[in-house]
DNA sequence: TACGGGCTGTGGTCAGACCACACAAGCTAT
DNA sequence: ATAGCTTGTGTGGTCTGACCACAGCCCGTA
């Protein structure tokens, strides 16, 4: 095992022994690598590589903020993976957008019609009614839209892919909507579809919502002019 | 922006770019460090990142196999991140078992019949029978089987998650399997629905597939009693 | 009481050293 | 001439020890 992986390991044995929890502050880099036995620069290598997985948030200073502190935040894994893995053209666009459809359809016909995450979606909708801030305030709305949405289904996992899903074809998107011929009429009818979404499943018609859902996003791209773009 | 992340900037301009791809050597770390106007330390926490994202694999000595080369292997970031966030009780095994069936049933409807995968789908389905190792090896064969599977749908990142949520849940499925009254029978249930799961996507029966690989995954949790641990 | 400055501990970064490894080239003994 | 060993070279892996910036805390002072 490389040096720098002790650490983890010595994370996750104290994660599941349950000494460490979400909140729990690391001993410091300097206690750290006396007590694994190993240099604090391989301490700081481990401690990089789980915080780009997103289990720990390192903070400089003193204080109840500094320090390394575990967090849960399996999104930023994804994010910088994602990211890396486009530019490299491992992953096509198309593979993510069909992921995407594939997992919010899902999270549409499974969200709870009680789930906190609606009155934030809620809010979404009124606030994308109001914003006139162009295409882009929309779009960042509609994201956060479909995401609450996502988690709505109570499904850490999921909500945190759509999440990542979502930002890493963010550039994606708001080039496709450069194309449209009219914002105004499709904003009004991306809207019209959001209420009916949300609706449906405040409804708790998790089946017509997914429909309506992928509706919704097949036609953003069909008529932004279909995955042309590798 | 943190010094190594300076790394992983310019690597994904060097992708984006095109000079470099999968495959690439990248500079030594001395001369990148250098070339960077930063320190060899540094460097390696930058490329510790790029491994645990499944970018890059290392390796000492010279030679074409040593070096940093650029991979592209998405799972791993997906790998080392369900562990720890599984273990820091952030991700439910629930929820993974739940992704892990829309995830699947989604690639049976849409495998392509054609997939090279599929042969080796069928080839494993062989060994599966012939095997007499007992629950480890006829499970392993059948994770490799379902991960086949969903990599003849064609969809890289599918695949991938897939591949690494069964790593994930693997201990989980094996307890599991410890429950079971009577392996035998049991054993030979799971291979006819396999042959039926494989049958009908070869035969292009999309949906069918689906159903079948719904309440395969689904029967086996129920026969060995269902999500009883969080 | 209010304020200001130093103290302390945190992560961030750096420079330089040595090690194990694996291949390649060259040397040596057959 | 060839088989086998030796040495050279470049790679990542690890360690040490140093200095920096930052943020909160504490104590002395006005």
């Amino acid at each position: 095992m490389r040096t720098h992986q002790v650490v983890s390991a010595w994370l996750e044995q104290e994660l599941a022994a349950g000494r460490l929890h979400i909140g729990s502050r690391l001993p410091g880099e300097r206690t750290m690598a006396e007590r694994l036995g190993i240099s604090r620069a391989s301490v700081r290598e481990g401690t990089r590589v789980l915080e780009a997985l997103g289990v720990v948030r390192a903070g400089v200073g003193s204080g109840p903020q500094a320090g390394t502190v575990i967090t849960g935040n399996p999104s930023l894994a994804l994010d910088s993976a994602l990211r890396l893995h486009v530019a490299s053209a491992h992953l096509r666009v198309k593979d993510i957008v069909e992921t995407r459809l594939l997992l919010e359809t899902w999270a549409a016909a499974h969200a709870s019609p009680g789930s906190p995450s609606l009155e934030r979606a809620a809010r979404l909708l009124d606030e994308m009614d109001r914003c006139d801030d162009g295409p882009a305030g929309f779009l960042q709305r509609d994201a956060l839209f479909h995401v609450a949405l996502a988690e709505a289904a109570g499904n850490v996992l999921v909500g945190a892919m759509m999440g990542s899903l979502r930002g890493s074809i963010e550039d994606y998107t708001q080039r496709l909507t450069a194309r449209l011929p009219e914002w105004g009429a499709t904003s009004q009818r991306l809207r019209r579809e959001h209420r009916a979404i949300l609706d449906a499943v405040l409804e708790g018609r998790g089946e017509h919502a997914a429909e309506l859902v992928q509706d919704h996003i097949e036609g953003f791209y069909r008529e932004s002019g279909i995955h042309s773009e590798g």
